[in-house]
DNA sequence: GTGGGTGATGTTTGCGTAAACATCGAGTGT
DNA sequence: ACACTCGATGTTTACGCAAACATCACCCAC
């Protein structure tokens, strides 16, 4: 049962701990103090070790001036020996403070969302913060509200929110005044703030490409509804196409997964007319390859096919695929960046950060066939 | 057998939030006492208004037996009326745990972590507990090393650790001794309590359904060298090979990526007698197939590939992919199950649990071509 | 009526830390 | 030499909560 595992570093007085796993309640013995002592180390023992008070281990570990070398060393000695580590609840209740931002995501199915979480959590990291992750399994708002409750008790500074906004609205959020929020994948710049993906930019570019290869319009494989992405990128294609004189075909919708895509592929296959499909993100467009590819319709010769997100398996489809490469890092990293400035009361309270995208040309676009 | 799913109470409503942000900088005032005054209401607050002492708030709190109908309906609405909830920094420090688990995972770029990452946390979240991230960006000792003094001094009460644990031993771990460890992809059972996908049952699924069909041999597009699922992937080939009386060709590795996977698809097609490879992921299988069709190596005709793991688009491959789905939900929910009660100290303090496969079957196997 | 439950509530205490304040000795300027 | 500053360190206190213990009113059995 209680073998020594872990060893840590030779815990001094970790020897005893005989047997009783502090579970006899007959001990008429002060039992509690037992039980509970010695779990940890703590600054006490540390500063009696060390022939200190409390107060310049304190100093020690935080890194304060106003210690002498001699003293620093000895401390640094003791808290080694004691195996001792700051108790961060303790360290949170006197400072008001958890260094610990919590990120609320409606599932990590999509690489943008995780792309995304990923950076949140390595910048936060380096900025000394913890991340506490809140999965919202249903995008219904009773979990929603019953993420946000679970919010309310937690220990965070500040929430960063993968999700659509409408949601969050409607879950009568109810956080602790001081927590600063962030928003990504949402256009409600003016009641939060929010950092997103360029999605207009990259969605012209996109378009522009296909148009500048000579293609008379561009079909697009939208996402589904509730997105504000999609809703954006549908949004921006259709008047990329408007500006440049063009006619929208009517827009196609699909659910982000590859099925949905490969559903749109076989009936875009069936329309000769169709010569260049902006796809909403790389999984729809692998679907939609693959329904081409079922029809008979060459990529790109037939048809060009331009997707969005430039995932790493993109560059292996069959045509490698070109797409509009997003860069999650940088959006992770803005929204840790912003949500420390909003708590530094040195950023802005809300507005819209966008990240720009970059076109990745590979083999599935092309000129359109010769019409005769 | 439910937990005492504590319901504190239904939350207070956030009404107030009264304009006062804390903006003044530039008062020469004692700031910080102004800073940190009056940012939430304490149980000392709500007991005052509701006229009882501050243990009766907290039993209210914590919905323990003993009060009042009556006295219990003026604290709750003392408490709505102060907008308190709980200060759980306090509440872990009196209680000696956090209620938190923390995961530690090098990169989220592959599904299993994710997919796992998920269902750890929404198990969690299920049982009361946060979920902390702690994500390794390279596999080096240092940053490994780095993860873990930051965990030393982080708020958890157990780790799970979705990575290779030679990384793990390798930076001498000095976590709190109280802390439970759990590890995903491992073969540390020895060492640690270990959950992971029944990797040989998968794999020896695989081969059989290429032998079954007809192939003489399975080539195999093996994992990296540093990781114990692809080690124990390939091993488990090697073995299901081996039995059947067949000799087993030569491995060939990838990194896990698509591009890998194209490389060495390459080299593979240009073998007249390679007709059924098994690719230690899908990701491999996907560049796999690009590979052999670049090469006009039709799947499955001439060649039958099957992969590991059943994304979500592998069945939008071309062709779609058989494939061994892993129930990843289920590791994570798993690894929560065992870390709790390694933590209850009613589990098994080590040992190995193997969660069941499940062969796909669609589209890029089939009997090898007749041999002339 | 007295002693002994029983249940509702109040009081005390301490978790580990760090801010605020106190102390103390050594140097500095005149 | 004196008052003074300043740097190093110690002492006190409070953060918010909940376990342990204390109290108090009430009811019941004998």
């Amino acid at each position: 049962m209680d073998t020594v595992e872990r060893t840590p570093v030779d815990l001094p007085g970790s020897d005893a701990e005989p047997a009783g796993t502090a579970r006899d309640t007959a001990g008429g013995a002060p039992a509690h103090r037992r039980a509970r002592a010695r779990a940890t180390a703590s600054m006490a023992d540390v500063a009696r070790l060390a022939g200190v008070s409390s107060q310049t281990v304190s100093r020690v570990s935080n890194g304060y001036a106003g210690v002498t070398e001699e003293t620093r060393r000895q401390v640094l000695a003791a808290m080694k020996e004691l195996g001792y580590r700051p108790n961060s609840a303790a360290r949170a209740l006197k400072r008001g403070e958890f260094r610990t931002i919590g990120v609320i995501t409606f599932t990590l199915s999509t690489t943008g969302n995780v792309r995304t979480l990923e950076a949140i959590a390595t910048s936060a990291a380096h900025e000394g913060y913890a991340v506490t992750l809140l999965p919202v399994a249903v995008p219904t708002q009773d979990e929603v509200r019953g993420a946000f409750s679970r919010l309310e008790e937690l220990a965070v500074d500040a929430v960063i929110v993968i999700m659509e906004v409408h949601l969050l609205d409607a879950a009568t959020v109810t956080l602790p005044p001081h927590v600063q929020v962030v928003v990504v994948d949402s256009d409600a710049g003016d009641h939060y703030t929010v950092v997103d993906t360029d999605q207009a930019g990259g969605t012209r570019a996109a378009v522009q490409h296909l148009l500048g290869l000579g293609h008379r319009t561009v079909w697009h494989l939208g996402g589904p509804e509730g997105s504000f992405a999609a809703q954006r990128r549908t949004d921006a294609w259709h008047a990329a196409l408007t500006e440049a004189g063009r006619v929208p075909p009517p827009l196609i919708r699909g659910d982000w997964s590859a099925d949905s895509g490969y559903r749109a592929g076989l009936e875009l296959a069936a329309r000769d007319e169709c010569t260049a499909v902006f796809a909403a993100n790389d999984q729809m467009a692998l679907g939609l390859l693959r329904a081409l590819h079922e029809r008979g319709r060459r990529v790109p010769e037939d048809v060009s096919v331009i997707g969005f997100d430039d995932i790493p398996e993109a560059s292996s489809f069959l045509p490698p695929l070109t797409t509009v490469h997003q860069d999650f890092a940088e959006v992770g990293r803005l929204c840790v960046q912003a949500v420390l400035s909003k708590m530094r009361q040195d950023g802005p309270e809300r507005g819209t950060t966008l990240v720009p995208t970059r076109l990745v040309r590979r083999a599935s676009t092309a000129p359109p066939p010769e019409t005769t």
